[in-house]
DNA sequence: TAATTTTACTTGCAAAATACAAGTATTTAC
DNA sequence: GTAAATACTTGTATTTTGCAAGTAAAATTA
């Protein structure tokens, strides 16, 4: 089979240069990481501390001092958990939801100039793929864990 | 439609943590930017440090510290241009080859797992669908490039 | 219920990564 | 043949990073 791995490293670093050029609202620079932060907050349930950094993979230690930045920068706000005082819960301020939405909208547009090369059927097929894939890489033991050793 | 951004975001950082868990070799370890330099050196042809550079996104200052960190572990080595003595051609050592390619085994291995998952039919679609996006990624503008402004 | 362990997070520090400014050397453009 | 552009390096200052070591609260155990 050929190399598998070549195809991803270019899909991802393709995306993720987006990623990169995307963080700029309207003279407010936000960096990659911070642009990670915003989205995932956004797009999970009450989440603590511990659990974004989890999904990013980023040391806790990183991520507590990531957070008091975009606190200052008044995006993000912490909440402690009413049912168990070492949580702390992230949501995004009014602020914080307009910049995500901002780099949601500016990201869309690109992946739409992306998939309007495509035809119906091929803009389909990708999309249920990405689905597929994301489905089995969530199965999988080895996604998202460190390598043991 | 659903949110695309969503979608690669999802998959993208999945993949992006794979390859950070994946980079320690015999006691050598690797960092995940040191990772994408071996990777982009061994797959383009004859590369100078600009166009690495470039590919990665990465400011060529900031680069050229992490070619000489490269080049302090014997995994990386520089050659003049003949043709233009400006330029340095990048090359893999033998060590830094067996690196890469290590690394590269790594992560096939995690792909195949993901993929075993999956059927016959839906592993060529997606794979299929993958070249799809690449190709009309790079035929995008707005792909790899600093947004304007 | 009291002592121990685990979990969630923060701060101290030191190392690494980053990028702007300013430099050198070579090549291209006029 | 001088000016401008390109390819890279180094100085310096800032930011990011993560381990160690801390606090505080909850869960476990005795």
């Amino acid at each position: 089979m050929e190399n598998l791995r070549s195809l991803f490293q270019v899909m991802t670093r393709r995306f993720g240069l987006l990623n990169k050029n995307c963080c700029s609202v309207g003279g407010c620079d936000i960096s990659l990481i911070q642009s990670h932060i915003l989205y995932e907050i956004d797009n999970q349930h009450n989440p603590s501390m511990q659990q974004i950094a989890d999904s990013l993979g980023t040391d806790i230690t990183t991520f507590s001092r990531q957070v008091q930045s975009l606190m200052k920068m008044n995006l993000v706000k912490k909440t402690p958990d009413p049912a168990d005082k070492r949580i702390s819960i992230l949501s995004l301020t009014a602020e914080g939801k307009y910049i995500a939405g901002s780099i949601d909208q500016q990201m869309n547009a690109f992946l739409q100039e992306v998939f309007s090369q495509m035809n119906e059927f091929e803009k389909e097929t990708v999309i249920r793929s990405i689905h597929l894939l994301n489905n089995a890489m969530s199965k999988s033991s080895a996604c998202c864990k460190p390598f043991q050793g």
